[in-house]
DNA sequence: ACCTGAACACCGTTCAAGT
DNA sequence: ACCTGAACACCGTTCAAGT
């Protein structure tokens, strides 16, 4: 993992590109000023040369998702326009579900930031644009983009198990598990046995599938398309 | 703030309703192990006896937290029975969300959650015989549980900003900044001008209104009310 | 300009010891 | 049964100092 080899010297972009791939292998919580002045073959306090401290890390690691967010989305606008809004949004948002799905732990590290990264606006305004060309008040969109919440940044926010261990609710629960679940829990019993199948691809957080991402986002899409001014 | 009278001997429940207060006083940032002790007039490795840890410290506040919803929602189920299924939701979502406003801290630790707490399990089993009451399919019953989010909870799960410093797109937002934004940011420049007046109630997150709690949770509802089955 | 050593003020946690 | 002191292995960060 140490590459001893790197004697270019330091700058803010390598040392975030050096975190992201920690992140991507070992986890948020590997990621320490320390260990990863270690991987990059420096001593921590060197890090305080390029990076104010541990926050505008975590914020560069932030923009760092967002930037390719940014670029699968303008990918993508050559071939977009013209077509129907929903369409459009659609894409972008599955889009991004690509990245994040990339980088297990973005969703949970954006939850933090106490700032909103700069980013953001750029890509809302696209959404915006979309929106309002396709007639859309003011009002409606701002509250369009409330309702979306998590979506055009790829991620549906489940509640727990945000990438790690995995609730107990998942492919590996057991037939004694469901039978004692029934006694208190009858209906979320029986709709585990009705859909266990659907709990097999835990991408991003628990039982957001695929499948799940594109039913939550077309309910939203829908639902909007017929206030459209 | 020390409570030094307090002779009576440490427990598991007074070390949690010590953290919830610690917590509402001065933010979950402050809720260290060895700041609960003192505030307790107690050593550190005392709350050792009455928790295994300090993630149990945390699990505990959230199970207190969801022992809270629960109780408001049992208090609500007595009148709400023979309602339309969407009322019923509709209410113990705006009750969970009374709840939350008392404790801003609760989404964010909810989300750190590695493990579904208990308490979700019951409540998530009562929306679940709601909806198949109203005549859902298990199906769709998942597929709405997942696209509700964070809404049974009482919370919508913004992105960015979940309790802290607050964005820079709220009420204060001056007029030279909008103008500034204007440039880059055209679309988004001109909703916050339309709907600056909007955007003076943060209560849980950004922009996290009743209203936008509402707007949201009516559009779920409503879309998922056109595939009852 | 770029990196380092030593030190500071914190963490959570273990463990043997006190009463 | 309940609490403590001392110690361990970590954090992020400052600052004066090295090259």
């Amino acid at each position: 993992m140490k590459v001893k080899a790197s004697r270019a010297p330091l700058s803010r972009e390598r040392v975030l590109v050096a975190a992201a791939a920690l992140a991507d292998a070992e986890g948020v919580q590997a990621l320490t000023m320390r260990r990863l002045a270690a991987e990059l073959g420096v001593e921590a306090m060197s890090l305080y040369y390029h990076l104010p401290g541990k926050e505008s890390l975590l914020d560069g690691l932030v923009e760092h998702v967002l930037g390719e967010i940014g670029a699968a989305v303008s990918r993508l606008d050559a071939t977009a326009n013209g077509q129907d809004w929903r369409a459009q949004l659609r894409q972008r948002f599955l889009a991004a579900r690509e990245v994040m799905l990339h980088h297990p732990w973005a969703p949970g590290l954006i939850g933090t930031r106490s700032a909103v990264p700069a980013g953001v606006y750029t890509y809302y305004d696209g959404i915006l644009d979309t929106m309002l060309g396709a007639g859309f008040s003011y009002r409606i969109a701002h509250r369009a983009l409330h309702a979306f919440g998590s979506l055009p940044l790829g991620f549906a926010q489940e509640v727990f198990s945000p990438t790690s261990a995995g609730g107990s609710l998942d492919a590996q629960t057991g037939e004694a598990e469901i039978a004692e679940m029934a006694n208190h829990l009858p209906h979320l019993a029986a709709m585990v046995a009705a859909e266990i199948h659907n709990l097999a691809d835990p991408t991003l957080g628990w039982c957001d599938s695929q499948t799940e991402f594109e039913f939550t986002l077309d309910l939203l899409l829908d639902g909007l398309e017929r206030l459209r001014g």
